[in-house]
DNA sequence: TTTACTCATTACGCTACCGTTTCAAAATAA
DNA sequence: TTATTTTGAAACGGTAGCGTAATGAGTAAA
């Protein structure tokens, strides 16, 4: 059966998770910068700059800047397509993972304390 | 019961919550910001600078600064508090609670979707 | 081989946010 | 009254993001 939440869960859910990141967080990411890390964290790579500015919407140049920030905090990295090289592959790494799992399990602990 | 995400669950709402956020947002709000907004259409009123970063653990102007941002669309309101006019009183707004309304429709949206 | 196209990145000017410090107004204590 | 404390905001210099436009490297087409 689907999850069905009610509207006060929802946004409780989203509230708790968000004051979470808000008040421990090491790293201060934007929202387009979480929505590229976990494109390129659950969905199937490889990840190009060109191919993650059309799944969300935004410009490359958004993505080269959210790339930069994010790898300078060591989340991903960056390495030429051999087959293409005007690509650039966009690498997962096992801090980013940690980060990723961390995520998941902040929002899996606030889903399960939220009231009936 | 309480409500038990797995990890891809959890980590598949929180992805796709953000990029719908991104792909549609009209107004690009931070994750403080919506901290704080969601605290103040959740929480229970009133609602001032100082209790606003305490509760977020963020300096005052941080606050403010929100508030300005948030105000200048049209999410909060200010008003001076009668009782002691240091205090500044953050008020709701019709167009505000509208947002919150359609951010916990797509949460919502979004979990009713989540594969099993 | 020259031309055109497609990558990602950089440059540019601008805006918004950051933390820290300073400030003015208001309330409280002495 | 005067002094102290508390409140929110403003000032400051610095950083990072934005969109648009240019750039350089690599590929494909003529």
């Amino acid at each position: 059966m689907a999850i069905e939440l009610r509207a006060s869960q929802a946004l409780n859910l989203w509230h708790q998770v968000n004051v979470e990141m808000v008040r421990d967080g090491d790293i201060d990411l934007s929202y387009r910068q979480v929505s590229i890390l976990l494109t390129i964290y659950l969905d199937m790579p490889p990840h190009t700059v060109r191919g993650l500015a059309e799944h969300l919407n935004v410009t490359k140049p958004v993505i080269t800047r959210a790339l930069d920030t994010m790898g300078k905090h060591g989340l991903v990295s960056r390495k030429r397509d051999d087959k293409d090289r005007r690509n650039v592959i966009i690498l997962r790494t096992v801090e980013g993972a940690l980060y990723v799992e961390k995520l998941g399990d902040i929002i899996r602990e606030k889903a399960r304390l939220l009231p009936l």
